[in-house]
DNA sequence: TGCCAGGCCGGGT
DNA sequence: ACCCGGCATGGC
C-alpha cells in the first residue's frame, strides 16, 4: 500500500510511486487535454498575474490585469512609473490591492536594478540563485517564486499550491500538514525533470482543483483521481 | 448572509 | 521553528 508522498529525503523512491504520479497526470490530461499554461501574453504578465492571484480567484486577478492593460500600464515601465497609490486603485478587483501594489513595485524595482527590467536577462540566471533572489523580495513567497520561475523564466521547478495539497491529501497521498518544500521535493524527486511536464502537471492540478476539489462544492465525482478513493473505505 | 479564492508578511511565542 | 491576525474584493 502506498505510504504517502512524504518528501523525506531519506525515503527511497520506488518505481510504483513514480508510476502513480505519472498515471495521475495521464488521467488529468485525458480529462482536460494539454493546457499549455500560464494564461498570459508575455512573461512579464505572468509575473504580474502570479502576484495578483495570491489567495485570490483567478477571475479577480484577470480583471485587474485587464484594467492595467486598458490603462496602458501592463509593462515594466508602466508599473515602474505609475504612482503606487494609483496602481493600487487600478488593481482593486484582485483584492489586497495596497499590499499587491507594493509587491508589484518591489518586483519591478528589483527587475530594473538587477536585470535592466528585462525578463529574458533575468531568465539567464541559474535556477537556484534566481529562486533565492525572488524569495528575498518582500511579497514573493515560494509559490509566487516558483510560478515566475516555471512560467515566465522557463525553469524546471515544480509549483505547489492550495489545490496540490488539497487534492493529494484528500486522496490520501500526502499529509494534510505537509510543508511547501516537502510537497515540492516529493514531486521533483519522483517525476522526470522535464519542463513541459512540470508546466502542464501544475496546470492540470489547478484545473482539477477548480472543477472537483474546491473547499465547498463538487466532491470527487467525475474527478480524474476518483479511482484513488476506492481503497480508502473511510 | 457568510464563506471562499492558484499567499505572504510581521510580530509573538 | 511554528502560530496567528491582517490584508480586501468579487462570486456564489
Amino acid at each position: 500500500m502506498n505510504e504517502g508522498l512524504t518528501g523525506k529525503t531519506t525515503e527511497k523512491i520506488s518505481t510504483t510511486e513514480r508510476a502513480l504520479l505519472l498515471e495521475i497526470y495521464s488521467r488529468m490530461k485525458q480529462r482536460f487535454g494539454p493546457l499549455h499554461w500560464w494564461p498570459a501574453d508575455s512573461p512579464f504578465e505572468v509575473c504580474v498575474g502570479a502576484i495578483l492571484t495570491q489567495n485570490t480567484a483567478w477571475t479577480s486577478a484577470a480583471k485587474a490585469i485587464d484594467t492595467l492593460r486598458g490603462a496602458d500600464v501592463l509593462s515594466v515601465r508602466g508599473i515602474s512609473e505609475i504612482e503606487e497609490s494609483e496602481l493600487a486603485q487600478l488593481i482593486r478587483p484582485s483584492g489586497y490591492f495596497n499590499q499587491k501594489a507594493k509587491r508589484l513595485k518591489t518586483f519591478v524595482g528589483w527587475l530594473n536594478g538587477q536585470y535592466h527590467g528585462d525578463i529574458r536577462e533575468m531568465s539567464r540566471t541559474p535556477l537556484p540563485r534566481l529562486r533565492k533572489e525572488l524569495l528575498s523580495l518582500s511579497g514573493i513567497g515560494p509559490e509566487t517564486a516558483d510560478c515566475i520561475l516555471l512560467y515566465a523564466a522557463n525553469k524546471t521547478t515544480f509549483v505547489v499550491d492550495a489545490y496540490t495539497r488539497r487534492i493529494f491529501s484528500r486522496h490520501g497521498l500526502v499529509a494534510k500538514d505537509a510543508t511547501y518544500d516537502e510537497l515540492k521535493n516529493s514531486f521533483e524527486r519522483r517525476l522526470p525533470r522535464r519542463l513541459e511536464l512540470f508546466n502542464d502537471y501544475h496546470a492540470q492540478i489547478v484545473e482539477t482543483g477548480k472543477h472537483y476539489c474546491l473547499k465547498k462544492g463538487p466532491e470527487c465525482e467525475g474527478c480524474p483521481l476518483e479511482y484513488l478513493l476506492e481503497r480508502e473505505g473511510t
